[in-house]
DNA sequence: AGCACATATGATACCCAGTATCAATAGACC
DNA sequence: GGTCTATTGATACTGGGTATCATATGTGCT
């Protein structure tokens, strides 16, 4: 997956480089969402000497190629969540970030029927679903 | 719709103070979404003397109440719609920050749908629509 | 392999949203 | 009006994110 985004960002025509695939290595190990300060941490204890900005550059990065997504959690963070570029939704455990693709998202009906009632001509949607997954649920 | 907000914030059990009225006057003649920043501009113009920390815990207090949701517009800023504290989600005009509800969300099928498959119990979801509204259609 | 050059990096300083603190103010209720 | 507590606003602070810019490093060419 590390592969992955590393493909993507030669083919976006940007240079490979050692920053850059440190970090891609760091978020293929992350579970569940993270923040741009969980990255950081981590680059920080391996003693990667990755700075501030090109966390936040690459983050930009791959979230213009899709392969990497920021979510507003409920609390107003935001974080990122590394998924596939295609059309999708995410489902967000609220107890440990935890996430899963929702990819058939059937809400063309719903936009539909908004764009004809209100005359709006609708461009994007963001649909987002938080919960607990089945992890925390058994360990309630 | 002031009268709404100061009702509500009466119910909820806090005081009816001065700058909650001003504020509340300000936020009835938006249009559109606005920011934190915005509001507390149109108090400096009129020289209230209103602080930074009352709008942002105005707005807090509003958000409890429904009276104005929160979201996250598509270029990473947040912004407030004033609306009714019912369960509905919100249409903004990309272009002019217009913004409609869509009350009707039909999207209890796809949530169950995800439900099923992912084994997660879903709690909250955010649905959000972006597009251009009417006049800056015809605007062009 | 070596060169040249543009891109990327990281240190620093900075900006902006939002929050903690706290003495002074002003609602609410009697 | 008087009391008592919630609220206010000034100030200082945090934390996410960005602008700047001299330095370092990929990349393409030879
Ligand atoms: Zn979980
Ligand atoms: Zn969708
Ligand atoms: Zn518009
Ligand atoms: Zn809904």
């Amino acid at each position: 997956m590390a592969e992955e985004m590393l493909d993507a960002l030669d083919r976006a025509g940007v240079r490979l480089t050692g920053p850059r695939r440190k970090l891609a290595a760091l978020i293929e190990r992350r579970e569940g969402h993270f923040t741009a300060a969980d990255l950081l941490k981590d680059a920080g204890r391996r003693r990667m000497g990755i700075g501030r900005a090109t966390v936040f550059r690459l983050l930009e990065l791959l979230s213009e190629q899709g392969l990497v997504e920021r979510i507003d959690l409920p609390d107003g963070t935001h974080a990122y969540i590394p998924c596939e570029p295609t059309h999708h939704h995410h489902l967000v455990c609220l107890n440990c970030g935890a996430t899963t693709d929702v990819d058939d998202c059937g809400i063309e009906a719903v936009t539909h029927e908004a764009a004809r009632r209100s005359g709006f001509k609708i461009e994007q949607h963001r649909l987002e679903l938080f919960g607990r997954c089945p992890d925390c649920r058994s360990a309630n």
